[in-house]
DNA sequence: TTTTGAGTTGTTCGA
DNA sequence: GTCGAACAACTCAAA
């Protein structure tokens, strides 16, 4: 048999739609790897609730990789030793992997690769994490967006992402079969088992993932525009933590929802499917923006933000964590996260909206937070949403839009399900109440069982105050950049 | 080069 | 209760 090749799996634990695995399996044999080396990742290294999520989704692979015939090969330690030594066990001649956009695993990558051609193996990487490479879409000029909507133009005037070839039916093992740790041995799952709720809620893996895509497509796509902001109900595709794996991939799911939309109305481009592949053109831009300005998880975009005034406050920022800061829409979306591991996108907003706003704690620290705690954390997507909650990202609303926790709870939750599910301490207090339960009247509180101050806190600021003082500190560094200039 | 139009997701105030 | 305007100033992207 001639010699196989290794095909490198990072973030795209998937069969289908995987480029990469198909090069490998028409080549001959496969070696088919995953390697652990979190400190590869530099300050990005995958977090708690990731690592929990990654041990499902290996568990998964493994299986479907085994059926195929050729069974996943799992090591630990750096990458370029790794992969040395398994092509020399292997006889392996060739090396694919289909390719990551972060700062830190990009830059591991392209030394790789040259270290691995300096031995004399061939190297070949691939595109399927996203519909576009970063660096494809362009201004007119040639520079990256920075504003989403011409991004999203430009996007669909762009040909429409095309359909891959069928995935391999069968792969060939080497002929030396290489040793193998067990997914177990990595340590990925918590000691401490909180991932309790994460288990009821989700379903890592490929199958997970195509099963949550077609719950998507036929119940929630058609109402998507309406039920999207909707945490009390299930409006949201919740395949972010599918897609970050890559146990879907992006072009799979944008041609997947364009059948849909065209069997619905009988004509492609009617336009059903547009607001939902307009989120994932999103995720496009986030990485769009992490791959020209790599600095942006640590730092800014925009310069004038370097000096503002954060507060620091280890007692604030607890609360924050913990969901106890008063107001329950905040709260319930705090409790959500470390239940589950995810939050629906709209409490995202609010919960960043008050780490930023009302309490005025630098947004890293958010960042940070969400980082350890989300199943889906995605370098690039966290990125944007927390600098563009904090103001200070591309395309960031203007300064003066603070969220109201209490309005948009209000809005987003009308009858307080969401909140009564997860802040189950305040739930027998009536709609009218549930997102603002300092307004009720002391009789009403006695009636629900509910001690401010004892069995739910008051709120940590008072939202009018603190809206106030944010505005304050944005003036602030307004001004400071009218003195400079 | 200059000009022009526009920008994910909000809140508050006053008519 | 509903509605529209104001909230500032900036920077981006394209004509």
């Amino acid at each position: 048999m001639s010699s196989p090749t290794i095909v490198w799996f990072r973030r795209d634990l998937r069969i289908e739609e995987n480029p990469a695995l198909r090069a490998g399996a028409s080549r001959g044999g496969v070696v088919p790897l995953f390697l652990w080396a979190p400190e590869e990742e530099g300050k990005w290294a995958p977090g708690a609730a990731a690592r929990g999520w990654l041990h499902h989704s290996l568990l998964s692979l493994e299986n479907a990789l085994a059926r195929l015939g050729s069974p996943l090969v799992v090591r630990r330690g750096g990458s370029l030793g790794v992969l040395k030594a398994l092509a020399k066990e292997t006889g392996a001649r060739s090396v694919v992997w289909n390719r990551v956009y972060e700062p830190a695993a990009r830059e591991r990558d392209l030394a790789v690769e040259q270290a691995l051609r300096r031995e004399g193996l061939l190297v070949e990487t691939f595109a399927a994490s996203l519909l576009f490479e970063p660096w494809e879409i362009a201004t007119g000029e040639g520079k990256p967006y920075q504003v989403f909507t011409p991004y999203w133009r430009k996007i669909l005037a762009s040909p429409e992402p095309d359909l891959c070839d069928p995935a391999p039916k069968r792969l060939a093992a080497p002929s030396r079969r290489p040793k193998s740790e067990r997914v177990a041995d990595l340590g990925l799952l918590p000691s401490v088992d909180w991932a309790g709720g994460l288990r009821d809620a989700w379903t890592p893996g490929e199958e997970g993932a195509r099963r949550a895509l077609e719950r998507f497509l036929r119940n929630a796509m058609r109402e998507y525009e309406r039920d999207r902001d909707r945490p009390d109900r299930i409006g949201t595709s919740r395949l972010s933590p599918h897609l970050h794996f890559g146990e879907i991939g992006p072009r799979g799911i944008w041609i997947e929802a364009r059948k849909r939309e065209a069997a619905e109305r009988g004509a492609r481009g009617s336009g059903a499917a547009l607001p939902y592949l307009r989120q994932l053109a999103w995720r496009e831009f986030a990485h769009h923006l992490l791959h020209h300005f790599p600095r942006t998880p640590e730092e800014p975009l925009r310069n004038a933000f370097a000096r503002f005034p954060w507060r620091r406050s280890r007692k604030d920022l607890l609360a924050w964590r913990r969901g106890l800061t008063g107001y329950p829409f905040v709260d319930a979306g705090m409790r959500e996260l470390r239940a589950t591991g995810w939050m629906h996108n709209r409490v995202r907003m609010v919960a960043a909206s008050f780490l930023t706003k009302d309490l005025l704690l630098p947004w890293q620290e958010g960042a940070r937070w969400f980082w350890d705690t989300l199943v889906d954390a995605d370098l690039a997507n966290n990125t944007l949403g927390w600098q563009w909650t904090a103001g200070c990202g591309a395309d960031a609303a203007p300064y003066f839009r603070v969220f109201h926790p209490g309005a948009q709870g209000a809005r987003c939750d009308p009858e307080g399900a969401y909140v009564r599910r997860w802040v189950p301490e305040i739930a027998a207090l009536p709609d009218c109440f549930i997102h603002e339960p300092w307004k009720a009247p002391e009789e009403v509180l006695r009636a629900a069982g509910v001690r401010l101050g004892k069995t739910y806190p008051r709120p940590i600021v008072d939202h009018r105050e603190a809206r106030e003082r944010a505005l304050a500190a944005y003036g602030s560094i307004q001004k400071a950049r009218e003195r400079k200039r």
